[in-house]
DNA sequence: CAAGGAACATGCAATTTTGCATGAAGAAGG
DNA sequence: CCTTCTTCATGCAAAATTGCATGTTCCTTG
């Protein structure tokens, strides 16, 4: 039986199917389905049922793919006990988040952490449906969501929100810009656009990333609740009240326990939480 | 990385040479050598050492093994996991002991023990130095001798030996015929032979096997304390005392820690504990 | 219901890996 | 001191693996 192959099984079972799981590895559809083949007929047992729709793990396979976690955690102990000394960690690591928390990690403090990680492979994916994210050395950062089944979550900070209107506009004839997507729905964030927003108030605009409502908003589009990391730093914002933010979020990172131990991931974590108040709160 | 060519580091830290972990693994030594290059140049570290005289650890390389071992171990579980159901346990296991024990184990139960694990994969080993025998899924029989650094150790019985001489053969003019290797020296056993050797008879032989020692007694070379399990099923020898066995050795069974949790290795614990009696105990 | 898309299987050529043969370099033994 | 044995490195042909192109089946969507 070729180790190997196991990646094959794994890299199937977190992405659904073959062809995926292929690209993921850097092979070939084709070569890959022909290892887990191999890998089957090593082992004297199907891991996988076989449909047009994707693969499908058998009991044996879980029994299988549980193992092989296992075996995957033993490699990556493997790499940073030899790597490490050297360069620091290496590997890939994905990360997944909002669209506008990604984009203002990468313009404020990521090239310095890419440099002093010369070997680390940060993979940044924005707005993945949450159920694709399984193993595999990733990251995911989410305002208040709870962790779901056995992941590891740590808070970072609260992120301040608060209202904010173009310079150049009327603020009394503004619209509302405001977020819509699987979370606007949560009661802190309703609470605070219940209290804010009067009834006659017309709805312009919605977005499903805070980077776009604020350009959306700068532009006069109309007025929203933006993160004050964002906002303070544009000339063209005036917030409308002083004081309190208007609204606060608390912003998780989930991790799936798989992974959380590699060297690499801690590095990544330990990064996100050093540089947290740099990014996400207001300057000053 | 591939995972496979961690194969390649484990065997030959176990074995030393590159040629001999290239035999162990069934491929040729420059492949062996070539992967474990392409191990090293993935990992970013020298593993080895290289003379002529074999491989040796180099730190990075220890700390990598310490880990492969680990690996190699979550493998061995998924593979116990998935093929378990249908055919017992599959893989290898090497049995090491003396000559004699190994025969008589051949000779007796393990034909059935075969045929019940078709999957498993026997390696039968005579009288190997023991410093050799390093991990990779090997259990020892030996005499009386504790374990060394961390092996695992069960006592398996006491194997019963008798005076025995050859039938036709006049027992007073009997020379002896005695054992002889590492284990000689033991004081169980030198204290058996000054009680029952008398000063003026004479040393005939001497046999490093009971198996070759019982040939001789056979034939009328001498008198000599012999395994009853053996000599009680020739017709032509002949007990020189009734009553109590004049020794008794302990027998063990050692296993390398690392592999003991292998259910191959469970099996095989199991069986010769199982048989032990009817293997080793004079029959009746 | 038809068309398009996505996923897995398979034949075949190109690439990679492997094994063999040989060479060189040290260790062991007479 | 020389011979012999064992060990690892390397060039080259054979073998195995891989990727590409294509075919087929099923799901989705208009």
């Amino acid at each position: 039986m070729d180790w190997d192959n196991l990646k094959v099984a794994l890299a199937i079972s977190r992405l659904g199917s073959l062809t995926q799981a292929a690209y993921a590895l850097g092979i070939d559809q084709s070569t890959a389905g022909r290892r887990l083949s191999a890998l089957e007929a090593d082992l004297g047992a199907i891991l996988f049922v076989r449909s047009k729709t994707g693969f499908a793990l058998t009991d044996a396979g879980q029994a299988a793919i549980k193992e092989a976690v296992e075996v995957e955690r033993r490699v990556d102990q493997l790499v940073d006990a030899v790597t490490n000394s050297d360069e620091g960690p290496s590997g890939v690591v994905r990360l997944l988040g909002n669209g506008w928390m990604l984009d203002r990690l990468a313009r404020t403090v990521m090239a310095p952490f890419m440099v002093s990680h010369p070997k680390l492979d940060l993979r940044i994916i924005t707005h993945v449906p949450r159920s694709r994210v399984r193993g595999e050395a990733s990251l995911s950062l989410w305002f208040e969501v709870e962790p779901r089944d056995g992941e590891f979550a740590i808070k970072l900070g609260d992120v301040p929100y608060a209202l904010y209107y173009a310079r150049e506009s009327n603020l009394e004839k503004l619209g509302w810009v405001s977020f819509y997507d699987e979370d606007a729905l949560r009661p802190a964030i309703t609470r605070s656009y219940r209290r804010l927003k009067r009834r006659h108030e017309s709805l312009r605009l919605t977005a499903t990333d805070a980077g776009i409502m604020l350009a959306a908003v700068r532009e006069g589009v109309g007025k929203g609740l933006l993160p004050m990391c964002l906002a303070e730093e544009d000339e063209r914002l005036v917030r409308v009240n002083d004081g309190d933010p208007e609204l606060i979020r608390g912003l998780h990172l989930h991790a799936h326990p798989d992974t959380v131990q590699a060297l690499r991931v801690q590095a990544t974590i330990q990064w996100l939480r050093e540089t947290f108040s740099e990014v996400f709160l207001p300057p000053g």
